[in-house]
DNA sequence: GCCAACGTTGGC
DNA sequence: GCCAACGTTGGC
């Protein structure tokens, strides 16, 4: 049995919060706007359809995972590099030569009771989160079968 | 290929 | 809104 892996994606809500995304058309988004290397190879080369993520809304009050996702799509090149009207355009982006990849997510739920950042500190199994690592500031990141189990315990959800 | 200057992220 | 911690760029 192939082995399920579990990540984590930051939007501010300001800009693309869970319910923007509960309101897309079945419930699908492209992950857009990626422009760091790290969390690009995350999305070309690791994620697979099926692929368990939550969806943490970063420079927001709360601080929270506010739900799950799945991975809805094999990586593509990210159209807006190539978009001159986006902010997101890249002059250095070809076609031929994409720089920037992303994946489709697809809600799977929104949690009631939203896992605050505040209290995902005060848990010995989520010590280790990169989320919670001072400094670190990757807008895609892996997640641990375990973290994904506790912060659904946390959420009163069944993972 | 070093590294200073600049730009961005994101908690606080 | 501030600013520390990062990442990237580009002159040399």
């Amino acid at each position: 049995m192939a082995e399920t892996k579990y990540w984590l994606m930051k939007s501010e809500p300001d800009e693309f919060g869970i319910d923007d995304l509960a309101s897309r058309e079945n419930q699908t988004t492209y992950w857009e706007g990626i422009r760091n290397y790290q969390a690009r190879n995350f999305m070309r080369d690791d994620m697979k359809p099926g692929h368990k993520v939550f969806f943490y809304h970063s420079r927001a009050n709360p601080l929270a995972i506010v739900g799950t996702m799945e991975v809805a799509s094999e990586p593509y090149p990210d159209p807006s590099q190539f978009d001159p009207s986006s902010k997101y355009f890249d002059e250095k982006a070809t076609e031929e030569k994409p720089r920037w990849f992303l994946v489709d997510v697809r809600l799977i739920r929104k949690f009631e009771k939203p896992v605050l950042r505040d209290d995902m500190k005060d848990v010995d199994e989520l010590a280790e989160m990169l989320l919670l690592k001072k400094g670190s500031r990757l807008s895609i990141q892996p997640v641990t079968a375990q973290e994904w189990r506790k912060v659904h315990e946390m959420a009163g959800e069944k993972p």
